[in-house]
DNA sequence: CATAATTTTCAGGATATTCTGAAAACAAAA
DNA sequence: TTTTGTTTTCAGAATATCCTGAAAATTATG
């Protein structure tokens, strides 16, 4: 395969994977780009490449640096603002898990936890009682282990795999 | 809280975070209803508690034995068809994991080995290589993992998350 | 077989999400 | 201060996704 048929492809892959996880696709084909650009990239290069809007381009990028996937360099006698992807696998996948968890499982649990002052006052309600407990253990389980995660070194995550598949 | 203005809050919770997710968000409110439903449901109970139609709440009950999370129940002497949801949480995760896996993160991985015969000949290609490398290898562990997770009891999961926290 | 009950399909409508592009805001340089 | 380069905003347009409802298909029953 050719670089550019490649780099088309991981770009296009990379945004796919993104939409099905409820992330805008744009976001994740611009965090595509800078993954594999070999330095930092100024917005209009990010339009130009990408093919879309400059209101696009900004949004997406401010959206990535609000995951602390991306970052902004500025040169020296320069105006333009530089940007580059954090390029460590385990610390992107870090910054993706704590966003996910705050936006997402912590609402959640946040949720359970009121729903779970429900009475079981009938056969009805006891079973929901009982149904919203298992996913409320199960929930905090998630939440307590994503952050002994968070606070992991890398190669402790790499164990961590090699463990399970042992 | 009073058991009526709890379920409401968990159906639409359980739905919220689906579609965070990339979920139908109905199919979600679907699989919330039917696992505190204490009997299996038909599918007009379901389109009348949820005040869906019936070709989305045919297509969303279908969805969801696709994927495992709901069966079907034939009373003896009716015609109707009755459905319930999977309750044991850990399977429900299981068979989320099994069809995520297959959907997405399967394709990813086929996708990054045909890029992954691009030739690094120049600076750009070479860091494009790394970075695809990378990226698979992280994507192969994350693979097995889950495959090793899918054969794993219901108690080896919970002690695994034990594990993680101790 | 004919009728009735039930489920499935899918074209078109409704809704939600994303994108554009031009104007406004901002910030450096003259 | 004015000009110029750059970033941000956001209303409306474009697109993607989801839902409805009625007709068709399916299956049981008389």
């Amino acid at each position: 395969m050719e670089f550019l048929e490649g780099k088309a492809k991981f770009i296009e892959s990379w945004g796919k994977m993104a939409s099905d996880w409820g992330i805008n696709r744009t976001m994740a084909q611009v965090h595509a780009l800078l993954l594999i650009a070999p330095e930092a990239m100024t917005a209009d290069q990010v339009m130009e490449e990408l093919d879309i809007s400059r209101g696009n381009a900004n949004m997406n990028i401010r959206a990535l640096m609000d995951w602390g996937l991306v970052h902004k360099q500025l040169k020296s006698g320069e105006r333009k603002e530089y940007f580059f992807a954090e390029k460590d696998m385990w610390t992107v996948v870090r910054q993706i898990i704590i966003n996910r968890k705050k936006r997402e499982l912590e609402p959640m649990i946040k949720a359970l936890d009121e729903i779970a002052s429900v009475e079981p006052t009938s056969p009805e309600s006891e079973h929901f009682c009982e149904v919203v407990q298992e996913i409320r253990k199960f929930s905090n389980k998630a939440n307590q282990t994503l952050d002994t995660l968070i606070k992991a070194e890398s190669n402790w995550f790499t164990n961590m795999f090699l463990n399970l598949v042992r």
